[in-house]
DNA sequence: AATTAATATAACTAATAGGTTATGGAACAG
DNA sequence: CTGTTCCATAACCTATTAGTTATATTAATT
């Protein structure tokens, strides 16, 4: 058995990284996370056309950071952060990789030390 | 007097999120982790010309995720972790945020359990 | 001084991104 | 039915990205 990742098919860091690296989707998905969301309602502060909007919609779907409901015409967008777990994660394994070499360095500075005295 | 973030100059999430984007890149990064290594290093395990390697090495350093020494007539690249302190910060911001948001709900669950008491 | 090595830069290409306006279609409201 | 609201899609534009090959630059070697 073999831990693949926190979301359900391969985690697509490409596309999670991708969605994030975009202020207006950054600010998106903070509005997001106090609620459910109509597109008109998303794209009301920005300076920007409504189909702009439902293409980061889009975008942030397929990086799985967005779900979409139906509510007569509405249809929501829904904050699905679980995706944000696997960018969380490749940094966090990041960090344990590059302390982990720190330790080494440490280590071999410890090791020179001794030869010093 | 304000924390404005861990880096210094204003935190280019938009930099950091997009260089981390590229598989290339988080590939040059994690080998990074382990110690400096020169153009062609980084070129070697990756079947890209080497033009293409100091593409993505600039691109990093404008994230600011590497530095460039000079030993030579090699520019060896270095990781500087740094940035992403701003993006496991945006992350952790947004967690914080949904989760109190979650709490907001579990309140507002909670009231409507007592009205129903 | 000439050659080699390591890297950068230029010029080009194809694909993608991020925006626009215009239009289409589904779900209501009258 | 008719019109309106909400949203998606199409077609288009421009800029950026990610790669290429070819060439220039810089430092070391002989």
């Amino acid at each position: 058995m073999e831990q693949i990742g926190y979301t359900s098919g391969p985690p697509n860091l490409d596309a999670v990284f991708s969605a994030l690296a975009d202020p207006t989707r950054r600010a998106i998905l903070t509005k997001l996370a106090s609620g459910e969301a109509s597109v008109n309602e998303l794209a009301e502060p920005f300076d920007m056309s409504q189909p702009a909007v439902s293409k980061h919609l889009k975008v942030l779907e397929k990086a799985g950071l967005v779900t979409r409901g139906t509510d007569r015409q509405r249809r929501p967008a829904k904050l699905n952060a679980a995706p944000m777990q696997d960018a969380v994660a490749w940094l966090e394994e990041f960090k344990r990789f590059w302390t982990s070499s720190f330790d080494q360095l440490d280590a071999l500075l410890e090791e020179l030390k001794k030869v010093d005295e």
